[in-house]
DNA sequence: ACAAAAGTGTTAATCTTACACCCATGT
DNA sequence: ACATGGGTGTAAGATTAACACTTTTGT
């Protein structure tokens, strides 16, 4: 039986967010070691005791503080030897998505720093990070489409038009705007509040909210999420 | 840094064929260790100095023999700490497609025994291998949907009504056959031979083939495939 | 002639697309 | 009064769903 191994096991998140009409994702840049002032993402080794989710969930905690909104594993990285130069490591990476009202970040560490960088304006990234940054872009593209994910980039109360704008801008696509919002609400899960949002300009609008309850319980019965426009 | 780590990483396949209009799937019995006499899917350990997927190819080979025709990356299962009863171990693992022709499996070698199972009437199985299964069987009825995987469980040349058959009873529905051959040959990307099969009953039915080209060309333009009958 | 599976078309209903004007507010 | 974004309906075209009889072969 092949016992002695030397593969260390790392987990890393992806995690997006967005905000002025622009996803984001989340970094982090240490102060000291191999990773010192290149940026990486958020992310570290699994202890010995620990699950994989929970090792995700303890790096996100110390390293940012954020509090996410979605998570689910994206894939493992272990095909390149090389990856880290150090030594052996194979990444299970994970893909997060957090509310943009909850933006804040713990204050930067002794050791850390922590950023948000549009995924169109992105720094040098350690490793093999670009790529799994990449695949998280398009799990997100293409999870976009068939879940009701955009409402954990969006706060509790949100008005059409960012909801809109959400899939515009990640989806890289025109969308026709009444469509839009007749399909959305033809699922009757997307429902109009009595507040009003605070824009600047233009007619006041109506903030609408996500009813996840709803969803799960049309989910449940063989409803399918789907948003598809050429 | 977190140098120690004891945790050890495996990488496990699930191969599927068709054959008898019922999905099958490819398990394996060793003779010695831990796994005498529990049935459990093809995997091993890692190497130091290999990847991920040249592991599994490793595996499959030295295990079955067996050349597969589609394979692709599940899930890393880990989040139980207890899952191999003799150290942790996290288990990358893969999805894998065969030809019901390629059907031969290696002649059983002194230490192994492999063997096809119809995923209705499985064994006992090792560890959380009915876990994975599980979620092996979900990703093909999705993927079945939206990409043209199923021609990877056929013969080069195959009947329509296998083609069918395949889909029905992997999805678990009726399809209007009607339909179902109109919606196929719309695309475009499956083609009539001049051959006949040889069916003992009924009219004789042609021979169509797949064409993976066609479909690769078209899919580069924005073709989406998909399959969505109610 | 009969059993068994292959092959084939039409229609109604639904869904998708394209498209433009008025509304409510702040300045 | 004008600039800014919010809100709304309709008609043509495309797609899907439902449905049954004829054809070819072997026995």
């Amino acid at each position: 039986m092949e016992l002695q191994q030397n593969i260390k096991v790392a987990v890393d998140a992806i995690v997006f967010g967005y905000a002025n009409n622009d996803l984001n994702v989340l970094l982090i840049k240490q102060k000291y070691g191999v990773l010192k002032n290149r940026w990486a993402l958020v992310g570290g080794f699994v202890k010995d005791n620990e699950t994989l989710i929970s090792a995700v969930n303890r790096e996100l905690q110390e390293e940012t503080g954020i509090k996410v909104n979605y998570l689910e594993q994206l894939y493992t990285f272990g095909d390149d030897l090389d990856r880290d130069p150090r030594f052996r490591v194979i990444s299970i990476s994970y893909f997060a998505l957090v509310n943009s009202t909850k933006f804040l970040i713990k204050a930067d560490t002794d050791a850390e720093e922590a950023k948000w960088f549009n995924v169109n304006e992105l720094p040098d990234l350690a490793f093999d990070h670009l790529l799994i940054l990449k695949t998280a872009k398009e799990r997100l593209q293409n999870k976009l489409t068939y879940q009701p994910i955009g409402f954990d980039l969006l706060p509790k109360e949100f008005l059409f038009s960012d909801l809109e704008n959400l899939y515009c801008s990640i989806l890289e696509k025109e969308i026709d705007r009444r469509n839009f919002r007749k399909k959305i609400l033809s699922f009757g899960i997307v429902e109009e509040t009595s507040k009003f949002g605070n824009k600047k300009n233009g007619r006041p609008a109506k903030l609408f909210k996500f009813n996840k309850l709803k969803y799960n319980k049309l989910h449940k019965e063989g409803f399918i999420f789907e948003i598809n426009f050429a």
